[in-house]
This record gives C-alpha cells, structure tokens and sequence, in this order.
DNA sequence: ATTATCTATAGATCTATAGATAATGC
DNA sequence: ATTATCTATAGATCTATAGATAATGC
C-alpha cells in the first residue's frame, strides 16, 4: 500500500486542491478530515502524516487558494489590456463565478469562517489579500481618462491603494450578498448593481 | 420546575437573543444547542418545545438580527438629518463594531454561512436585506448637493436603490475584510478606505 | 530499515427524542 | 389535566492517535 516519495508529494497536493474546494464550498467546520481524504483517494488515517492537524490544512488549503485567484485575475488583467478594472469587474461578479463557490474567491466564500478562526488561518487571510489588492491599484490606474481634453493627473499611489481596497470589499460583498440571499432576481440584481456603480465610479 | 406560559413566552425570546450574538459570534454549526440553552439559563432538553429543530432557530434569530439592525439604522440616521449617508458609514464601518460581531450585522457575520444554508434561512436573508435597502436609499437620497450653483435633479429611484445595492455590499465586504485578516493596521486600513471612498463617490 | 498508507478505535461533541417531574390554569 | 422544563440517552459524526502493513530506497 506504501508508495513512492514522489507519489506521496503528489498526494498531498491532492490533499491541498481536494481541501481547498470543500472548504469553499461547505465552510470550514462543514467538511471533516475523513471526507477531504476521501475526496483525494486516500483514507482518514493517513492525514496526519501529511498535515500537523485540520487547522494546518485549513491554512495551507486557504493560502493556496488565494494565490490561484492572483494568478487567475492575472490573466484576466493581461487578456484586456484596454479595460482590465472593467474585465476583472465582469469576471468576479458573474452569476458563473457565483453559482460556484468550490472554486471561486475565498475571500467571499471562507471570509466570515476566516473571522472566527485561529491567528495562522487569519494570518494566511492578510498575506492573502495584498497580491489581489496590487492587481486592482494596477488596473484602475490604467482606467482610461474620461475626457482627453482634460489632462487632469491620475491618482496617487496612496488613493489608487484606498480605491482598490474600497472595491475588493465591494466586490467580497456583493458575492457573498449574491449567494446569501434565496430570491434569484434579486441575487442578480445585486451582482448588476455592483459592476456598474463600481465602474462608474471607476470612470469618475 | 414549570413555569408560566407568559414565562415560557420570555424564555423563548431569551433562546432567540442568546442564539443571535452566538451565532454571530461563533457561527451557525459553531455552537450547538446545548450551549445556547446554557446562555438562556436553561437546558438542553427543553429546546424542543420551542424549536421544531436547530435550523428553525437559525432562522428565527437570524430575522431578529436583521430587524434590529433595521431599527439601529434607523435611530442612527434620524440622529443626523443632514448627512444621514455618513453617520451610517462611520456607524457601520468603525473599529468597535468591527470587534463586536455577536452585536453586530448578520450579513456580515453570517452571509457566508447563510450561503451554505437551508432555503428558510436564505428566505430570511433575502427578506432581512430589503429594509436595511431601503434605509441606505433614503439617506443617499438626502445627500448635500456638491454645489448649490449646479440643480441637477438627484438620482432616480431605480439609481437609489442600484446606489444603495452597491453601498451595502461594499459594507458588508469591509466588515468581512477587516475582521479576516490578522493585521490589524490592515484591518483599519480597510475599514478608513471603504469610509472615505463610499463617502467620496455618494458626494459626487 | 524506513515510511506512506491503512484499519481500528478512543474520546469528545452534537442533534434529537423519550420519559419523568412539577407547577400552572381550566 | 395540561404543559414547560428537566434528566438521561440513542445514534451519528468528528478529530486525532495507535499499531499493522507493505512497498520504496539506501
């Protein structure tokens, strides 16, 4: 039943991705350890070679899925040069990336179970969070100016920061507002709201 | 140990209260019942003559928590007739309700958890939401106008209410950024950006 | 010989129910 | 007599561990 060294890594990786879907998709403490296994192939008793304890996974399965959504909003940025704010706008609040909590932000989905959980996990959550924020201060200072006439300086460093923090929390709200509530009109109506307000306020 | 039905009545509203701050403090499969009644000073056993089960209380003290906000919006919005849309920010988005979830909003402390609920529970957060709507609404409807020269007519309603979707999503999302991440000049950061920057674009 | 995985289980916890108890309210 | 609450427990589930097993890799 023993494999290989690198069949182990293999495994373990498994673990990770197997992880990071469940807990996004049932919370936390929604999933067990067992399940997870199962998820991956492998029985109950073998986590505990791979992982000091469930809170272990829960940061490694977290922190991996924070920086897939980096990656992943780095290419959605670099296939629209010309508008990344509004493509990055369209791809997070789509009823797609909704209606699939397993693999979307962890942010929207394990944001509230991450508030009650323990300094690793919240410490993964801040680490987390800066590599999306540099996306979106980079893609609203290439907004592309209102008026050509008016060649009014774009924002500051510091501003471009304050607005991308401002529209990560609309975006992590709008999703989590989106899947919270039963009435589908109104969950799309959410969604709707939020990518225009924010790309108008964007085009200012 | 039988009490009065009028008694009995207030030991059900005392289950109702007690559920709410623990759900909101520690989530909705973060607590169980016998810990709850426990709170309510009585035990575990009884629950069930006042709850046809756990999820009926998760509903229950789930409404409560979104009426009561309703109500604690509206007191802080008649406090400042002239700029009712920033009292509500600074209500909202400040440090003490940030470290007080158990008191706090329940979209915030569990929208999450709502998402990964049962239909009844997503019916009340869908119900629970409009009035906190409408209330954002009316207060941007009464916003200072930038420049007393300029009388332009203000939004339409429809755009009131796109506006206030879109506010109360970047709430809700604030919340549950600052209260996620383990740094806490982040976390302030955080909240500081979605004030100026919601402020900033309601003031146009 | 080492070690990745498996089987089996201890110990804790959680929802829900059954039956007993005792005070209320017709 | 009715019923609100209590005690006790069934049955399920969950984390973590102990010890056995069997294939890898020195």
């Amino acid at each position: 039943m023993r494999v290989s060294r690198q069949q182990a890594a293999q495994n373990r990786e498994r673990i990770i991705d197997a992880a990071g879907a469940l807990f996004r998709a049932r919370g936390f403490g929604g999933i067990g350890v067992a399940d997870i296994m199962r998820a991956a192939d492998l029985t109950h008793g073998g986590f505990y070679g791979h992982f000091a304890s469930k809170d272990d996974l829960v940061a490694q399965a977290s922190k991996r899925a924070m920086a897939r959504a980096a990656a992943n909003w780095g290419k959605v940025v670099a296939a629209a040069p010309e508008q990344p704010y509004a493509a990055l706008l369209e791809h997070y609040l789509s009823p797609r990336h909704r209606d699939d909590p397993g693999h979307g932000c962890a942010f929207a989905a394990l944001g509230g179970d991450a508030a009650r959980g323990g300094r690793v996990v919240r410490e993964a959550f801040a680490k987390g969070l800066e590599p999306l924020i540099d996306i979106l201060a980079e893609s609203l200072a290439r907004l592309p100016a209102k008026s050509a006439t008016k060649s009014v300086p774009g924002p500051s460093k510091a501003a471009r920061r304050r607005k991308a923090l401002a529209a990560m929390a609309a975006l992590v709200g709008a999703l989590t507002l989106a899947r919270a509530v039963e009435d589908e009109a109104l969950s799309d109506e959410i969604l709707e709201a939020a990518r225009r307000e924010l790309l108008a306020v964007a085009a200012r």
